[in-house]
DNA sequence: TTTGTATTCAATTGATCTATTGAATAAGCT
DNA sequence: AGCTTATTCAATAGATCAATTGAATACAAA
């Protein structure tokens, strides 16, 4: 093989795993994963797919070496390669941010509205929970809360803020954070809570960004 | 728009990065185009594609945000959105390297058996290369080499190495580069420096990344 | 104006991808 | 053993992609 065929050979084995990236469902399906292992049912469920188209964008994902399982009993998990997997989603979705227009215009005219504060920096709500100046608030379903979350963290699942606000302090800033950058679920509960009169604000990316960086977390 | 189709459209829009490198030869483009600014024909010749489907792959390219472009006269030049094209394209290479067996098992058998040695990081090139004590040799085109190289470097492509050993010295060690870390160019520089009883290295990645890094570059 | 050159556009063909459907496989329970 | 459940496999239809071809467009030179 001449080294103009080993170059191309190298390349078409990145371009597997652009492919494996070039659908939103799968795409989906990382950042779920990235907050813990699940099972195929969880995840059609979640996902809003169904069980059979699950499973084979899970086999795009697993051949392209993104993703692991484990069998238990009649149960399959899926749990991503490597954390390296999210920093690269995080780069992609970096790059779509400040290229794509369209994903501007998505974020001004639907997230933005919600939250149009400035986010916490990880780094800032670390020292300012540290201090006892804030709630840190997990809006994800509990499941994914129990695989894992920032320490210290209450959780209270999007749809039952409004029954649980009062377990939330007046007095403390509440930082809410949830399955990542661009997680729709933290934008909603900041805007809710803004509402009802508390003070709320978004930490900059999820509870997997957090985990990466190193900083303390609890399951 | 409910939130939970802003967040499939928000994935959506992330899609269309990942169908951008879902093509060998469009993650090809990006290693050329992070070297410098190129036309279509010039692009077209050192990826070995016509014209027309290297101006077909650009337009893709291009509607993904990742490259953008300016005429003079007949000519138009492509050139990368920005450094976070390239920082992007490293992750994703990192990932397949680290979870695709394919991948290992081309660098071991093509490209470890022509330099086994590690590899030498930025830092400690940029200290020695200031000390004196080595040659750092770029082995890319010469258009490229004119595009922006390290600084002092001196530049033989690959296929002039053979007549021109005689300007390396045999005093210092030689450091290669070229396009990136799967560059096989400096990859054969090494090998052959070393048949003919040069002390030869690979530097770690490429000139797009000593460049990122905010290292002394040249143009 | 005519000719030449660089690039894009549009159509075509064959390849590949995605969601769906239902069968097959594997595991658990009675 | 029979029934249930979770998942994968395989086939299908429609959608999408990639390379090629030749026409169209834009620019330059004589």
């Amino acid at each position: 093989m001449s080294s103009g065929n080993v170059k191309h050979d190298l390349f078409a084995q990145f371009a597997r795993i652009g492919k494996a990236l070039s659908n939103a469902n799968r795409l989906e399906i990382i950042e779920f994963l990235a907050q813990g292992e699940r099972s195929v049912d969880a995840l059609a469920q979640i996902a809003g797919l169904s069980i059979a188209n699950t499973s084979q964008h899970l086999q795009q994902l697993r051949q392209a070496g993104l993703v692991t399982l484990r069998k238990d009993g009649q149960r399959v998990y899926y749990r991503l390669s490597g954390d390296d997997v999210v920093q690269m989603l995080n780069s992609l979705r970096a790059v779509a941010d400040r290229h794509l227009t369209e994903v501007a215009h998505l974020v001004t005219t639907y997230l933005d509205t919600k939250d149009h504060l400035e986010p916490v920096l990880a780094q800032d709500l670390l020292a300012r929970a540290r201090a006892g100046e804030v709630t840190v608030l997990d809006v994800r379903p509990p499941e994914e809360f129990a695989a894992g979350h920032l320490q210290g963290a209450i959780n209270i699942p999007l749809n039952e803020l409004e029954a649980r606000l009062n377990e939330l302090s007046p007095e403390h800033e509440v930082v809410a954070y949830c399955r990542g950058p661009y997680c729709v679920l933290s934008y909603d509960a900041v805007a809710r809570l803004r509402e009802r009169g508390l003070r709320a604000r978004r930490l900059q990316d999820g509870y997997p960004e957090w985990k990466i960086a190193g900083l303390p977390v609890e399951s």
